[in-house]
DNA sequence: GAACTTAATAGACATTTTGTTGACTAACGT
DNA sequence: ACGTTAGTCAACAAAATGTCTATTAAGTTC
């Protein structure tokens, strides 16, 4: 769990700095690298001085996070406000339209040499390697109703995101149990789990 | 598809020149933030002319995913050395083992303000999202075979995982579609897919 | 093992970026 | 209206970057 820091109110005039760092930045991650992006330039296209950056933040990254921050709960809203309760499709597709009518954002955030190129390295090369392991195993003329790449992903993040999750959280569970968890998820789905628990699962589609 | 870059057979002195710098980074990065440590630092490490490092890569990111490159091909090898065949279990146990005995190289990678720290935030930041959803509609007595918390990280990293790669490949899907593959595998899991296509499932445990 | 080829070194260079300072002024909250 | 504090401006030393040349040493090829 993270916690969240304790967040005092902040003067009007502190809101719109960050707010005008946080702009700046997404609007300059999507013209050059990450990296390549100097201090200097967030606060010229902020029209800030730069000795004001270092008032709220103590580097790019920092900053970066919070900008982030901003823009998924813009996110949250959206799916907050459109949601059937507990449709969980609805929600996904609500996450699915937000990435493609910001796509060149999150298009720079991915790409190479940016920030989160890493995490998208990582994960693909871990689905690669399961793309290969599910395809020797697949019969030449069997056409899975879900693509085999998509299928890949979906191992691929739930392995990635439960590494990270288990590592960062001090190692909680044994590998045998974190490998059980997600044989059995990937495998039978939460579907079981949550109709035990009586809950209702709505497909939209 | 990542295109693999046609990768030409390597001077022995170019080998041995990557192959310090990938040390020294990786060195490095469990000492230091990835954005603090620089190229000088490395070179120095690595024990290495600074210009070496410009004979090779362009900057300090590109080092890191050739660095990491090598990292990962260490634990595909193990697991393609120590599993049944269709085990996926199996290969999910050494990778949680693989990460545990690389704890402190993991750590630093995902810690605040390093490079892999976006991604687990973005994911983290879902998860909660997800947590919150679940525990509105589980009622409070009930006990999950699978905590809570990890159910959220294995639909939000399926939900990441697939968001960046429908990003990366221009949106091959519409949004309804992606949205009603990722419900159909969290909930319904994959396992009826891959048995209609004569795979046999073996569970480890 | 000799001959060619090229990677790595060393030192130097101008340039850019950084992080921090202190005095000033403008905007804020109560 | 008042006291407080965020933002500005200019200046600064220190550090890091990227590129260059000439030289040395190690590789590859035959």
């Amino acid at each position: 769990m993270i916690s969240t820091p304790p967040k005092k109110k902040l003067d009007r005039r502190q809101r719109r700095t960050r707010l005008m760092l946080s702009e700046a930045l997404l609007s300059l991650i999507q013209e050059k690298a990450f990296s390549e992006i100097t201090i200097q330039e967030i606060t010229d296209r902020a029209d800030l001085n730069r000795a004001t950056f270092y008032l709220h933040y103590g580097t790019k990254e920092e900053l970066l996070v919070d900008s982030l921050e901003r823009q998924f709960d813009l996110l949250v809203q959206e799916i907050r406000g459109s949601r059937d309760f507990m449709n969980f499709w609805e929600g996904d597709v609500v996450a699915f339209r937000h990435v493609y009518e910001n796509k060149t954002l999150f298009k720079a955030l991915f790409n190479d040499i940016s920030a989160g190129y890493i995490a998208f390295r990582i994960i693909d090369y871990i689905a690669e390697f399961s793309t290969e392991e599910l395809l020797e195993h697949i019969p030449p003329n069997y056409q899975p109703p879900i693509p085999v790449e998509i299928i890949s992903r979906h191992v691929a993040g739930s392995l990635f995101s439960l590494l990270i999750w288990w590592l960062r959280n001090d190692f909680p569970k044994t590998p045998e149990e974190m490998a059980g968890y997600i044989q059995e998820m990937c495998m039978m789905g939460t579907a079981g789990m949550l109709m035990e628990a009586g809950i209702e699962i709505i497909n939209g589609q």
